[in-house]
RNA sequence: GGUCCCGUAGCUCAGCUGGAUAGAGCAACUGCCUUCUAAGCAGUAGGUCACAAGUUCGAAUCUUGUCGGGAUCACCA
């Protein structure tokens, strides 16, 4: 709250003016009081003792002195040790819940910064289906993109698919070869999942066929260089860059399919894009770029006309960026798509890359050969960087089967939803149609919450077997907290009273504590989009959840005969919905009138 | 082997720009529904913050080393 950064400054004044020692505002920092302390916010006096030359418990003493009389918000203080334990006067929370509970938007929507942002992420091959994994990249890049507009920023969400290479060809091969025209529509199958299907086909064939040929006395390389089907492959790859129109067709067919699939589960995660690029369009860009880069000095060419990349001055290796045969790589196209996107949005003020941590080197290469190359937006680049969802036999592997499929995922935590709530059986007044979106809700809303709540820095576990959790620190909890206030504020009806909420003489301490923690919400905002993590909020709203539990149990609110005090709690609740509602958002997490 | 990341309660995670007696949830055990939704609340138990040194008034947090786990370093994508 704003009172820290006044309190800081007089913090500074009271040490220039007791020690006689100037000390800059900036350096002076406030911590929570711990629980068990009295206090509403805590000044650590120890750095001080230096200056003030004495003891920690007499400095703070005197610093307290200081405030008490000097500032109007500190009502009293005490010191444990070299702790300053301030409380302030209840005028200070009487004023912050008076000029924000029945604002809306508030902590979200501040004033515009002017700045764009692009910020990438779901960007999925087309062979495969999605999984857990892609669930984290996506559920980040929504949330990630919500956190920032919060905070006053453009953004634009980016997809970039990858649909073309060697491993579509797989697919489209074994379709052709064993599919017998099998389409998602003739045999039922979502699209993706019937591509995914003929990928693993052709793994297995073309498993069997090494082993057969490495019977026959062949090493491995050789087998796998002689196979049948890996050349059929690569002649299908070969014909699509040539633009053959009969593998085109299959692949826009199959690519299409494989679109489809995708929206649907897209949908049920609530995941949406400003602008998808497409690899088949992007692969080539980048090659002008190794042109440039050779004229400047930055890239040099090999003998055998390969073109890398020196970065061992940087304590990194050489990078390729063409082959001798003159095709580009992987970092190429990187290179390529980054330029032309500063190209097509020249008021883009930063790049972001939601990609697995797998691919730390690969970004740090690709900003660094940016930042060579002299663009000056390099800097602006950034890699979301998130660790890996890993089952307890460890990663998860499209080609072991030892995925945790999205779409399965999702039916199960509905389900698991459905079950719950029909053992409790509290939707009696609900029409099938709503009790069913109810169950997505929740389901959806346990499966985004138990993934955002962790720092995506971190590697995160998921057991299949144990499955995610509906109680405790998780998203039905705090839905669950969310419709219970809706259910108070029905009973409560309008807000008719409000002007009874300017004669507040004081709070219960269940009512400070839950303004308290109100007052954090939008310094919470800030910080998770700073650090590009939306576990920061989810870990508020629990926080807010559960304090606001305390004050349901503990304090009456509807039931309360005094007039006044009734219309402040219910307030109070309306306000903490409010922000939980707003705080959910921010997850892409919908939450309930009734559960 | 080089580089990078990670080791906190039985399990999953917070806390990490150094600050008080390291916090939650799950699982276990106790209480609380005739009163605003018990997907809740209150409580008990559970820790050598991997280990060892160092920096200092103070270290889970910073430095170094050791051990353990993971990622990455392709004319793959």
């Amino acid at each position: 709250m704003k009172i820290e950064v006044e309190l800081a400054k007089l913090v500074a004044q009271a040490i220039n003016n007791l020690f006689n020692y100037p000390i800059e505002e900036g350096l002076v920092t406030f911590q929570k009081t711990r629980l068990e302390f009295e206090g509403d916010t805590t000044l650590v006096v120890f750095p001080f003792t230096k200056v003030s030359k004495k003891s920690p418990e007499e400095t703070a003493k005197e610093i307290g002195e200081f405030l008490l009389k000097n500032s109007t918000s500190v009502q009293k203080y005490n010191v444990v040790k070299g702790f300053l334990n301030l409380m302030y006067t209840d005028a200070v929370w009487i004023d912050f819940f008076i000029s924000h509970y029945n604002h809306h938007q508030f902590g979200i929507n501040s004033i515009p910064t002017g700045k764009t942002i692009m910020l990438e992420y779901s960007s999925p091959n087309t062979n495969k289906p999605l999984h857990l994994g892609h669930i984290r990249n996506n559920l980040l890049g929504v949330s990630v993109s919500r956190l920032l507009e919060a905070n006053g920023h453009k953004v634009v969400k980016a997809n970039l698919i990858n649909d073309r290479g060697i491993h579509i060809c797989k697919s489209m091969l074994a379709w052709q070869q064993w599919g017998n025209g099998e389409t998602p529509e003739l045999s039922g199958m979502k699209g993706d999942k019937l591509v995914g299907k003929y990928y693993v086909e052709f793994d297995k064939k073309y498993k069997t066929e090494v082993t057969e040929l490495m019977a026959k006395g062949l090493t491995k390389e050789e087998a796998e260089k002689k196979s049948l089907l890996m050349q059929q492959a690569q002649e299908m790859l070969r014909k699509w860059e040539v633009g053959d129109k009969e593998v085109r067709k299959t692949w826009e067919m199959m690519n299409e399919w494989v679109y489809q699939g995708f929206n649907v589960t897209y949908n049920l995660l609530g995941v949406s894009f400003d602008k998808i690029y497409y690899e088949s369009n992007t692969y080539l860009l980048g090659k002008e770029v190794v042109e440039y880069g050779l004229q400047k000095g930055v890239l040099f060419k090999k003998e055998d006309g390969s073109v890398w990349c020196d970065l061992t001055a940087d304590g990194l290796d050489q990078k390729l960026l063409l082959r001798s045969d003159g095709t580009s790589v992987y970092m190429t196209q990187d290179l390529g798509t980054a330029i032309k996107r500063f190209e097509e949005y020249p008021l883009l003020n930063q790049l972001i890359y939601t990609v697995g941590n797998e691919q730390d080197y690969h970004f740090r290469v690709l900003f660094l050969i940016l930042q060579k190359l002299g663009y000056q937006w390099a800097k602006e680049c950034y890699h979301l960087s998130y660790g890996m969802v890993e089952l307890p036999e460890g990663k998860m592997k499209s080609r072991e089967g030892t995925v945790v499929d999205a779409d399965d995922l999702i039916q199960e935590m509905i389900e698991t939803a459905r079950q719950t709530s029909e053992e409790l059986g509290k939707l009696d007044e609900c029409t099938e149609e709503e009790k069913n979106k109810l169950y997505y809700t929740i389901g959806l809303g346990a499966l985004k919450y138990f993934i955002l709540k962790v720092d995506p820095k971190k590697k995160m576990l998921f057991n299949p077997k144990e499955s995610i959790d509906f109680n405790g620190n998780t998203g039905p909890f705090i839905q669950y907290t969310y419709a219970r206030i809706c259910s108070i504020l029905r009973r409560a009806g309008e807000p008719a009273y409000n002007h009874l909420l300017l004669n507040i003489a004081n709070f219960t301490t269940e009512e400070k504590d839950l303004i308290k923690c109100l007052s954090l919400f939008p310094e919470v905002v800030k910080k998770a989009a700073e650090e590009y993590n939306p576990g920061e909020v989810a870990n508020y709203i629990y926080d807010l959840a559960k304090t606001y539990n305390h004050f349901y149990q503990t304090v009456p609110i509807l039931r309360e005969s005094d007039e006044m005090l009734k219309s402040i709690r219910v307030e109070i609740s309306r306000f903490t919905a409010s922000v939980i509602k707003n705080g959910m958002y921010l997850l892409g997490i919908e939450v309930p009138e009734r559960m």
